[in-house]
DNA sequence: AATATCAAATCATTTTCCATGATGGTCGAC
DNA sequence: GTCGACCATCATGGAAAATGATTTGATATT
């Protein structure tokens, strides 16, 4: 069995199509239906149905395709591994929350990037589903994300706990306002994570949604201010616009409001020097 | 990164002489030379030291070793697991201790065997050390071993508990005589996992031990039936030769005497069709 | 010091393997 | 029916790998 080879399959059961496949890895069609073929004479049986419309994955390729992920993972692990020498320095693959990024992560990026030049630092923002996703598949080293953290073969740590708190235009009053109106909300992404608590409280009240998403911080906070709703966030991001007097500020009971910030990685992945360094660092840092 | 090198990486390593590892991998020398270098070129770093008398593995090296084995046996599960149809068959390679494959293998092993003719059963024994780490390296699939099992990368299950028993030659008294005696002991093998618990227990009373290994049980029941030493053993391995009346049966107290023995297998391993109808064998038969 | 020995590196040659582009076949849409 | 999309097949040039012979280097032996 080749590399080669399975990253040919791979590459064949995500878009579904040999030709396809063939332009993303940059070669010729021929040439995916070879390997395919040789991977399946090699294997001894068939791993895609030809079909009409398009190819599909027999049950044989169905249960050949996730280690076909996990050995492509720990090929690109390996060779981390190797290289690394003790000193941090290489790539550092950051997720995190867009909240998380804004009011957390400069301060402390800037101390760890001073302190380890060497390191280059990047930096995947989406929603917790999201990062969970890219940690287990190791597009990330490690990502921030909000509790809970299921799965053991995930290991997190608390960094901070963030306030949550209800933001509103500066004449609003506070939760009470929410009983029984239907209330414009406004959210980062559809899958935020804050979402869902904001419902639960509104449905407590006996209010409802409605929902619109937002591609920045600053948007959904221009818009509060503007009174075209209410939103949802860690205290520190709205501040000063609170300060600004733009936006009015209301905490939540503190067991709606805490939500702790979990730093999350790969129980079995390879913990590369810039990684402890940068677990410790976060560890040393207050934030 | 071509797995044909890493296996070639793998075999200088074990073997710690490229010609060695050539002809273990049926290939000549100066073929593993060029693999190992061009390896080394793409990784960017030196794998071994060429130095006086063999080579050794450089750190780089040894870090990126643990990742070739992981990588080979995930090769290996994924040719398995794409060829199971959902029907036992293929290999099924079990480990136990020799007391367990004589007492309680030979009639499992028959029932299963022709309830799934498919199955190719193989066998290998060692002490509970060994097969843990056979575990682990996926040399075999399951191991039956005394407890206790540490790690959480293994699953385990109690099967059948075996009751140990003091053997002595017939004339002997029970453990009373140990007292203050130095006694010659037989065990099996050097890492045997009884061995422990007849250290223990004769240093309880204020004896001491001197050892002498076997290759077989049989061998050790003959030689404490012709009054050389006593041993530790499962009680229904040494039933027949006390029938017989050539050796001597004491019971211990409970508390030593009982060994749970652990049916045990990888937790992100591969189950195969073959595996999973052992495990419901194995629950259906009483031991 | 000369040399025998052993293992790895190097080199030239043969062989194998692979990517490519052209072509053919099949199926569905129009 | 014909066109378009898609995969299979084939011949070929080129690149890479395996091979066997040779060289280099280190070590032990006398």
């Amino acid at each position: 069995m080749d590399l080669t080879d399975l990253a040919t399959f791979r590459a064949v059961a995500f878009t579904r199509s040999m030709t396809r496949a063939a332009e993303m890895l940059g070669t010729v069609q021929s040439n995916v239906t070879q390997r395919i073929r040789r991977l399946e004479a090699r294997l001894g049986g068939a791993l895609f149905d030809r079909g009409r419309g398009g190819i599909t994955l027999t049950p044989a390729g169905l249960r050949l395709l996730p280690y076909a992920e996990r050995i492509a993972v720990l090929v690109g692990e390996a060779g981390a591994a190797m290289r690394d020498d003790g000193t941090a320095n290489g790539p550092l693959r950051l997720g995190s929350l867009e909240t998380t990024a804004a009011l957390r992560l400069p301060g402390l990026l800037a101390s760890f990037s001073k302190a380890y030049p060497a390191v280059d630092l990047s930096i995947e923002t989406g929603t917790a589903a999201e990062l969970l996703v890219a940690v287990r598949a190791g597009r990330v080293d490690l990502a921030f994300v909000p509790a809970p953290i299921e799965g053991d073969d995930l290991e997190s740590r608390v960094v901070v706990t963030e306030e949550l708190v209800l933001i509103t235009p500066p004449d609003a009053s506070g939760l009470a306002a929410l009983a029984g109106c239907r209330i414009k909300t406004l959210v980062l992404r559809i899958g935020c994570a804050y979402r869902a608590r904001l419902e639960r409280l509104v449905a407590a009240e006996g209010g409802s949604l409605r929902v619109m998403e937002f591609g920045t911080i600053d948007g959904i906070l221009g818009c509060v201010a503007a009174g075209l709703g209410i939103t949802m966030l860690p205290r520190g991001v709205a501040e000063p616009w609170q300060r600004a007097g733009r936006v009015a500020i209301h905490a939540l009971p503190p067991a709606d409001a805490m939500v702790p910030t979990h730093l999350v990685r790969r129980r079995d992945g390879f913990a590369s020097t810039a990684v402890t360094r940068f677990l410790s660092h976060v560890a040393a840092a207050s934030l």
